[in-house]
DNA sequence: CTCCATCAGTACCGTACGGTACGGTTCGCA
DNA sequence: TGCGAACCGTACCGTACGGTACTGATGGAG
């Protein structure tokens, strides 16, 4: 179980031991249940079974133990983009509502939610460093997907618009609305879960009837 | 300088009195510029030139405190409805883009972005207290603003919409999107404060487009 | 078998913070 | 002038945490 040598990579290409992969998934445990006052030194090295020394040695300090979770979790994520298929109605429609759907999961999931109240607690401290790692490896990665899906729509002639980025600004804000900051506030996200089929079916509809073309 | 009797209320309605508003007007200072790390019982004790005992005394403890620095904050924001006036097209619209540019600047007030990050902090933890009540004080009071407003153009035949709230979420998605959260995130708000007005008049006619009636 | 690197477990240290207690001071009031 | 309430400033206490040092066990290499 223990490393051979301090040089096997994990499955996810970032430079982490499948030891201290391990002991990510032991950290990245304890946040989400138990919020940032839980994740403490001793505690990590208590549940992950390794010694406060190996984590300093790992990580430097706290805040590089930080970032690796951060680093760990956005590495386990694998957004694959559906190009080169032939669009029609349909089918837009159909990826879009996919991809609605898997934003408000994602945003909802209890990792994602426990890291972004994690970079936010620490937003006014030392620059923002965590937030923006956050946002280049999280949002950078599913504005992708969404970029490539409307792009290929635009080219089949079914969306019209002239910068990407807006009309992105306007999917998000018509799926997410305030759901995003209310979760993180703490709302009890159960209720919410039940409704996000619909949901991304309004918002979908919506979005197509602002950028849509012979639609 | 000293209160007289601890009875005389602020302006504010929150059972607080002028020197505990000055203590939490420090508090909230304290907050705003050095985070939720800065915002020791014994720096607010410094910076307000009060004592530890009386902060105990005043607000039971940390939370408290807290508690009492989120209801300070919103006694303080009061919102007019513009109710009973005669509604067409542009005075519409008109109010629907300074309702847009109010909530950008709103959410990206110092204070705002501080609190709400605090809450944030604290929502794994004890059941998110912080969070419930400033979605109470803070959210419940923008959301009738512009609930009066949707109402209003609906009922001038101007708005087209069968759940208000559903209208009204549109309407936050549109003007917000993620800019919230990118904020929240640390990522510097002077850039984007820029755009408010162009941005908030671009929402404003998606949302018309997908709201609006003989418009 | 011996050497050496890695690591778990633990003890330790300095500090910072929440919360409490106490002495001294101001000020209203009789 | 004396009393009492509120309050400031500070000293104090217990605890929790980040970070470091030490010990002993394991296992691979020569």
């Amino acid at each position: 179980m223990q490393g051979v040598g301090a040089t096997e990579e994990a499955g996810a290409g970032s430079g982490v031991t499948e030891r201290q992969g391990a002991v990510l998934e032991q950290a990245l445990r304890l946040l989400v249940d138990g919020g940032e006052r839980a994740l403490t030194t001793a505690g990590v090295a208590r549940a992950a079974n390794c010694s406060k020394e190996s984590l300093y040695k790992w990580f430097g300090d706290r805040d590089g133990l930080l970032s690796a979770m951060i680093a760990f979790q956005a590495s386990k994520v694998r957004t694959l983009d559906v190009s080169g298929e032939a669009l029609d109605g349909a089918r837009l429609r159909a990826h879009l509502v996919a991809f609605a759907t898997d934003l408000l999961e994602v945003l909802a999931g209890d990792v994602s939610l426990a890291l972004n109240r994690l970079a936010i607690g620490q937003a006014s401290r030392e620059g923002s460093r965590l937030g923006r790692l956050l946002e280049e490896r999280g949002r950078r990665q599913i504005g992708r997907r969404a970029g490539a899906l409307l792009e290929a729509g635009r080219n089949a002639g079914l969306l019209g618009f002239d910068d990407a980025e807006e009309a992105y600004g306007a999917l998000y804000g018509l799926v997410v609305a305030d759901w995003h900051l209310r979760m993180l506030l703490g709302e009890d996200p159960s209720g919410l879960k039940k409704n996000f089929g619909l949901r991304a079916e309004r918002a979908v509809n919506a979005f197509l009837a602002l950028y849509g073309r012979k639609g």
